[in-house]
DNA sequence: GGCCCGAACTTACCTTGTACGATATTGCGC
DNA sequence: GCGCAATATCGTACAAGGTAAGTTCGGGCC
């Protein structure tokens, strides 16, 4: 009765839960995540969506998945530095070292949401936390100011932030009227929208977190961290 | 034909926008944000899940306006607040600000998740960053000083983080031998875990987001910010 | 060949958001 | 009070998506 794919055509490679996983983030990456369905995961693969359960237990686990496969992504990039980190060179590793996670969250813009969401840790992700202590300690981090520091940063870690605030793309347009608008209502906001011209359109990661702004939300805590590193 | 509330029944406060999206806060209050559907918000306020399609336009509105609920929540809360702002007073202004926030997110602990999966800003929200950056222009701070540290802040200046790291809970029990067990592949990490004790097992928001290490890295931004402040 | 078993598939159910049109209710000029 | 338009609510129904249960297929082993 001729399934869907024939009974007797090309033996089609068969399915494993990294393959899953790979074409998870495949569809991620190409529709969003709204688009990771489990029926849309399954056409990826050429296959029923059903077959997918063999593979994972259900589509959280899917979720679960996806921030193992991007945790090893970083841990690949962030492996292949080698820099010094003793003493006062701490600082400078870990920041290349997030600089570097960063760049994969870039590459994946939607897999902050998930991140945040998962409850439970994933086996790449602690690895990466380990390592990060580690630099610290080469720092003279004490366990406990490293521990503070990792709050601290939270995930900026790992080389993203969730902006609550995003000043809409304040592109000329008819944005100007509007800021004139709500000038009494925002007396401060719109003078600093105003003076801050918002040179730089480019290069966002979730919402109007660029480049510039992550360094320097990150270098004020590293510089922090430092300060208390040499104190103690 | 008797409909579910008999038609000649006590007259039913008619709903409205506003008490729509008061007694989604309440669902979510009780049964958690998944718990939110337009049918059970329906029945909380004893009508038809259509019917809330009148005062709300999708379930998408509603979650704007759960966000514009639980910020007018904070806007009351940090409006009664009257200290001093001017000079180096900022900082006792502004983390006092914060910390109030914070109070109304300890209430409401599904809410920094729609808060960060809101696209486009609330005016409520608005309003608190627009106070948020008069205080910090109080303290003398630049238009540009003022911008880059909302983007430092990011969601901490509303009161919460999200933490990418969660020790577990590592509450004695079983976990002590679970250290033992990652001790090799995990050194620095197992290290500053049985350092640390862990002894503060209260107060959560989210994950092992406790009030001391939301304070200790508020506190290490807006020294930084206060070094910067003086320096310019 | 008959049997077992893992892998994939089929069908079908349930929850949830929401379109559409019918119905009920209210406010208001007479 | 009365009728009628505006306002508000409801009933029905469908589509999308997760997933439970049972079924089929093919390949290795006796």
């Amino acid at each position: 009765m001729a399934t869907r794919n024939g009974p007797r055509t090309e033996p089609r490679t068969p399915l494993s839960r990294d393959r899953v996983l790979r074409a998870a983030v495949k569809v991620a990456d190409e529709g969003g995540i709204e688009s990771l369905t489990m029926r849309r995961l399954a056409e990826e693969l050429g296959a029923e969506a059903m077959s997918l359960y063999y593979h994972v237990a259900k589509k959280e686990d899917v979720l679960d998945g996806i921030v193992g496969v991007i945790a090893g992504e970083i841990n690949e990039a962030v492996g292949r530095i080698d820099v010094p980190s003793q003493g006062a060179a701490w600082k400078a590793a870990v920041r290349q070292r997030i600089l570097t996670a960063r760049q994969v969250f870039l590459r994946h813009p939607w897999a902050p949401r998930v991140f945040e969401t998962r409850t439970d840790v994933s086996p790449a992700v602690v690895q990466y936390f380990d390592a990060l202590i580690g630099l610290m300690r080469d720092g003279g981090f004490s366990n406990d100011l490293a521990h503070h520091a990792l709050h601290a940063l939270g995930s900026r870690a790992l080389g993203f932030t969730q902006e609550m605030f995003d000043p809409g793309d304040g592109t000329g347009d008819e944005s100007a009227a509007m800021l004139d608008a709500m000038a009494e209502q925002l007396p401060h906001l719109v003078g600093m929208l105003r003076e801050i011209a918002h040179d730089d359109p480019d290069s966002t990661l979730g919402w109007c977190d660029d480049q510039t702004e992550f360094e320097f939300g990150l270098d004020l805590i590293l510089d922090g961290l430092d300060r208390m590193r040499e104190t103690a």
